[in-house]
DNA sequence: ATGATTTGTGTCACTTTGCCACAAAAAAAA
DNA sequence: TTTTTTTTGTGGCAAAGTGACACAAATCAT
C-alpha cells in the first residue's frame, strides 16, 4: 500500500483518531539515545495505527518490529496524550504540499488524534532501523540535546525520559539497552546516564549481583588499560 | 439528550472507538469497595465517552463528576485494554431488546472500543452516586467479591486493586480515600485492607508522621473504649 | 478502684545505604 | 625488567532505615 492509497482508504483499515507512538530508546557512546523518523524538516517518533483487526498490544509490537527489525522488541506503556487540540493539520499540509500530493481537508488524519505512547529499550547494535514510505531519514538523538519535533512529540520523550528514571529504581530492565553479555561497569556507566548523577560503584555492583538476576560468566574479556572485568548474562528461566 | 438521540447521534459528537472507564474506590467498614452499574443483569464500571472537543482528561473528570458529584476527585490513569474482540454487541443487544429500542447492528456502540480505563479514590461519606439513563442501580461492592460483569470490566477491577497496592508503597494518596480529619488507627486498617496483610502499628505511625505530609490536630475524639487518638488532616500547601 | 481495650511511643537487634579504602590485574611508561 | 597508571573486584564501617516487640498512657466497662 503506497501513502496515497493509506490517507484515502486508512480509515477503513485502521482504528481512527488513536495512534501508537514509540519512544526507543538505546545506549550508545555513553549516552541514551532515541530514534527519530524525519519529514519535511522536522523530526517525529516512529509510531503508526492500530488495524481494526488487531489488538493494542500486537500494533505497538508491529510496529516495533518494522522499524527495528528485532524480532522480540522490550516495549512498555507510557502514558496517553490525548489533549483536545492534538491534531497535526499543519505538519500534513506542508509535507504533501512539498510533495506535489493532492491534500484534502477532511483527510482522517487531519482529524484529532489521542496517542498510546510506549517507550522500548533495545540494544543499538542490534537494531538495524527502517525509514517508513514517507521518512526522510532517521536518526539517534541525544535524549538531552533533541531537535525540532512535531508537536508534543518532545514533550513524550522527556515523559520517557522521567519514567525510566523511576522504573530503574524498581525493576532491572536496563539490561535489555546492552548486548546479552555484559559487565559491571557497563551497566554501572548505564545507570549514571539514565539517573543523570554519579552512582557509588561498589554498592552498585553489590546490589545487582545480589539481585540474583545474573549470572557471572567466568570467560574475562580483554581490553585496554586496567584490570579484566568479569562479563554477566541475564539467567534463563 | 436520550438515550436514543445518543445512539443515533453519539458518534457525531464522540470520539469513536474509545471509551474512558473508571474504578471509583471506596473505604467502608474496614472494606475496600468499588462502584458498579447494574445494566440488564449485569454489572459494569461507570464509564463515558470522549467528546470530540474535550481532552481525555476532561473526559475522565467530567464523567468522574457526573456519576459521584464531588468537585475535585482524585483519579490516576490505570491501563489501555485494548483487544481486537473488545466489542459489547451482545451485551447492547440484550438490554436494547428487553427495553424496545430499536437494534441497530451497524450502531457505533456496537463497534470494538479501546478503553482507558482509571481509578479514582474517593471519601465513602461524600460521594453520592448518580444513575445514568440506563443504569437500573448503582451498589458499592467488596473488591474481593465482584458480581457477574460486563466482558472484561472484572478484570480491569482487579487491575486497579493490584495497582493501588503498588502504588500506596510508592505514594502518599490513601488519604482520599479517608475523610478530611482521620486517625491513624483508621489510616492504619484501611493500609491493611489494601495490602491484604497486617502492619507494624508502631512502625507504620512513625512513616506517616515521617512523610510529613499530615499535620496532628490536637483535638482528641472521643469513642467507645481505649485511649483516644490524634485526628491528622493533609498539610496544605 | 480494677481490669480490659485501645493508642502513642521507646527499645534493640538486624539490614540496608553511603562512603571510602585497598588489593588485584593489566596496559603503559621508565 | 621494573615502575607507574588505569581499571576492576571486594571489604569495612558509620549512619540511617526496618521489623518485632514492649510498655506506658488514656479511656470505657464493671
Amino acid at each position: 500500500m503506497d501513502f496515497k492509497e493509506f490517507i484515502e482508504n486508512g480509515e477503513k483499515l485502521y482504528l481512527p483518531n488513536l495512534s501508537v507512538d514509540m519512544v526507543i530508546i538505546a545506549f550508545h557512546q555513553g549516552q541514551i539515545k532515541c530514534l527519530l523518523l524525519q519529514i519535511g524538516d522536522k523530526w517525529l517518533l516512529p509510531g503508526g495505527y492500530i488495524l481494526r483487526t488487531e489488538s493494542v498490544e500486537d500494533a505497538t509490537v508491529r510496529i516495533l518490529r518494522e522499524r527495528t527489525g528485532l524480532k522480540d522488541p522490550h516495549f512498555k506503556f507510557l502514558s496517553v496524550f490525548g489533549g483536545e487540540d492534538r491534531k497535526f493539520t499543519e505538519e500534513w499540509r506542508q509535507f504533501l504540499e512539498n510533495n506535489d500530493i493532492h491534500f484534502t481537508e477532511g483527510c482522517w488524519l487531519n482529524d484529532r488524534f489521542v496517542t498510546l505512547a510506549h517507550y522500548s529499550l533495545v540494544d543499538f547494535e542490534k537494531t538495524q532501523p527502517v525509514l517508513g514510505d514517507i521518512d526522510a531519514a532517521f536518526q539517534w538523538f541525544n535524549m538531552d540535546d533533541l531537535p525540532n519535533m512535531w508537536m508534543d512529540h518532545k514533550d513524550i520523550v522527556l515523559t520517557a525520559k522521567e519514567r525510566l528514571k523511576e522504573d530503574i529504581k524498581q525493576e532491572q530492565l536496563t539490561y535489555n539497552l546492552l548486548p546479552n553479555e555484559f559487565t559491571m561497569p557497563q551497566l554501572h556507566q548505564l545507570h549514571e546516564a539514565i539517573l543523570g548523577e554519579p552512582l557509588d560503584r561498589s554498592r552498585f555492583q553489590k546490589k545487582m549481583i545480589a539481585s540474583g538476576i545474573f549470572e557471572r560468566l567466568p570467560k574475562l574479556k580483554k581490553e585496554s588499560p586496567g584490570r579484566n572485568p568479569y562479563q554477566y548474562r541475564v539467567k534463563k528461566a
